[in-house]
DNA sequence: CGGTGTGAATGCTTTCACAGCC
DNA sequence: GGCTGTGAAAGCATTCACACCG
């Protein structure tokens, strides 16, 4: 099995997923069946996805720990090494933004916020936190600056497209999008959709 | 068509999505043109979808607003009314959980916010809050008492399964995860995932 | 024309079945 | 016996193609 055919998206969302579980596994050695008690996805499919990412050091008695986590992170390139950190952004800085503004969420991962934007200067100026706060008009230079590439959005539904479009606009290339809109983005921007509201109605 | 055979869960999603839209949306009459253009959805897909629940009133020029509307609703027993709130609670009263602690997120949708727990006497005791916040200890007749049938779970991801396994045990349908643990739940709880961190992992 | 309704065709994803290994 | 590796088979979801309608 070639490394090089492309991933599926399904097993690409698991795979990420079992690495946290990895990371947090207290024993050397793991089997699908672990795996699967612990997820609820079928053995044969952790099986069939670490078949496609072209791993082939289970033979027969479970996996090595380390082994899996090594793979998975070279075959998505997200290791979680120093030089590999990847800098993050809060836009919106409402309630929701503002619970965001430490990296408490976000510790022990590769991922740190840098910034927090708001359009409502007030907003800006009221707000304390460990990384600077820019108004939304001064975004471009301080993404440059910051070396910032993925934004968690969280502004108020009727801003979200707006404000989406200034942080595509500034380089953005991910969005994790908290509001309820359905974002329109550029060819090559990822965005995933985390709106509590949606999934609220998902769980009825 | 049946509207009894069993609707897909990847439309149900798309129809509770178009749900927002529709009620957002300006005009009486909308095509699948419009709806593919803001949702990135193919238009022959939004025709089929509401070819698998049955409906069959576009004839040729666009479908009305409001049929569209009822069609949904009735499909999924959401309609916004009165009589159809739905109760939900937010487990776990740290940064996030307390930003969530109004219903301006929710403002406008049939979810009210009735109660917050946390196992942390002082974070119950500390926080002000226009609905009852509760020891954990307390949730099984709280959550009773307050008819609630959701949840958002917003606690650190150490205390998750366990905090998971007290909502369902107390009766609780229905989990909005904001953890990034895989939750095991007893057959028949929904679970939606919303972990930002599992979320930043993916637009990467 | 610019739209819908419809089923067939295509493309993903998951599950199954079973040989092979420790 | 318990587990992996592997491809085929089954099950879903999306796209296409086109008749038909105003």
């Amino acid at each position: 099995m070639e490394t090089l055919t492309k991933i599926p998206e399904a097993t690409r969302k698991r795979m990420i997923q079992l690495l946290q579980i990895l990371r947090a596994w207290h024993s050397e050695k793991i089997t699908s069946l672990d795996i699967s008690a612990s997820t609820g996805w079928k053995a044969s499919l952790i099986r069939h996805d670490l078949w496609l990412l072209g791993f082939n050091k289970g033979v027969s008695n479970g996996y090595k720990k380390d082994d899996l986590i090594e793979k998975i992170e070279d075959t998505f390139f997200i290791a979680q090494t120093k030089q590999n950190v990847k800098n993050c952004c809060i836009a919106g800085l409402g309630r929701l933004g503002a619970a965001l503004l430490d990296n408490s969420l976000l510790e022990g991962s590769p991922f740190v916020i840098k910034a927090g934007f708001d359009s409502n200067l007030n907003r800006v100026e009221i707000l304390r936190s460990i990384f600077p706060l820019y108004p939304a008009s001064e975004m471009k230079p301080a993404i440059k600056q910051n070396e910032i590439e993925y934004a968690i959005l969280t502004v108020q539904d009727k801003d979200a497209q707006q404000m989406c479009d200034r942080l595509t606009a500034a380089g953005i290339k991910g969005i994790v999008n908290m509001t309820s809109v359905i974002l329109k983005v550029p060819e090559g921007v990822k965005v995933e959709n985390l709106s509590i509201l949606n999934a609220l109605n998902l769980v009825i």
